[in-house]
DNA sequence: GCGACAG
DNA sequence: ATCTTGTCGC
């Protein structure tokens, strides 16, 4: 890794495993506390070089109406680690959530359980910030554990779905393919904080 | 040296 | 993720 590319900082990389052990233990799956969910959100991060902002993107479950979307500008911290997208992300995301009510239901484009230490970017901000959460990716992660999470084959592109916190596979799962979107690879609310987040940091970087 | 593993 | 036009394939 050349020094000035990669922004590694103090990461290290044995703390931050003991820190995903430690979250990871934390985890609960069980079913959410009402189904269907009312409100359920996106989340996702876009990066203009050093900057991050992330965008939260609300809407009604049952009509697929757009609520409301929230953003946060803030800095980018550190470079991806594959295993490691959580300190990289995570801050931003904990910036923006301040700022909005919880959700009944968060979705958070990465992996939940379904990650080597059973800590992905969504169990981590689930357990963190005590809320469901749904990790939604397009592809796998290297040394995940076998059966923590649902494949949904779409044409071209797969979706890897696991729980993040708070919320069964099977639910997660319905949720999901209940917000599977026409016009994206990602589930709709995704989709959405998706394009909020790179329209806010370029309009107000 | 090759291969590769969310975003 | 990000750098970035045309191009291959259904």
């Amino acid at each position: 890794m050349s020094a000035v590319s990669r922004r590694a900082g103090r990461f290290s990389a044995g703390r931050a495993e003991e820190a995903q052990r430690r979250l990871g233990a934390l985890v609960e799956i069980r079913e959410l506390p009402s189904f269907p969910p009312r409100v359920v959100a996106g989340v996702d991060v876009h990066y203009e070089g050093s900057r991050a902002c992330a965008a939260v993107a609300f809407l009604e479950y049952a009509s697929l109406r757009e609520l409301k979307t929230t953003t946060a500008l803030s800095y980018s911290p550190l470079d991806y680690f594959p295993g490691f997208l959580a300190f990289k992300e995570a801050p931003a995301i904990f910036k923006a959530l301040e700022r909005c009510e919880k959700p009944d239901v968060l979705l958070v484009n990465g992996h939940g359980v379904c990650h080597p230490r059973g800590c992905g970017l969504a169990t981590h901000v689930g357990v963190v910030e005590k809320v469901p959460t749904i990790g939604v990716a397009l592809g796998p992660l290297a040394g995940a554990r076998p059966g923590s999470f649902a494949k949904i084959e779409r044409g071209q592109s797969s979706l890897y779905v696991s729980v993040g916190n708070l919320i069964t596979l099977e639910q997660a799962e319905k949720v999901v393919r209940r917000l599977l979107a026409p016009e994206s690879k990602l589930p709709l609310p995704l989709y959405l904080a998706h394009r909020a987040a790179r329209l806010a940091a370029r309009s107000r970087g």
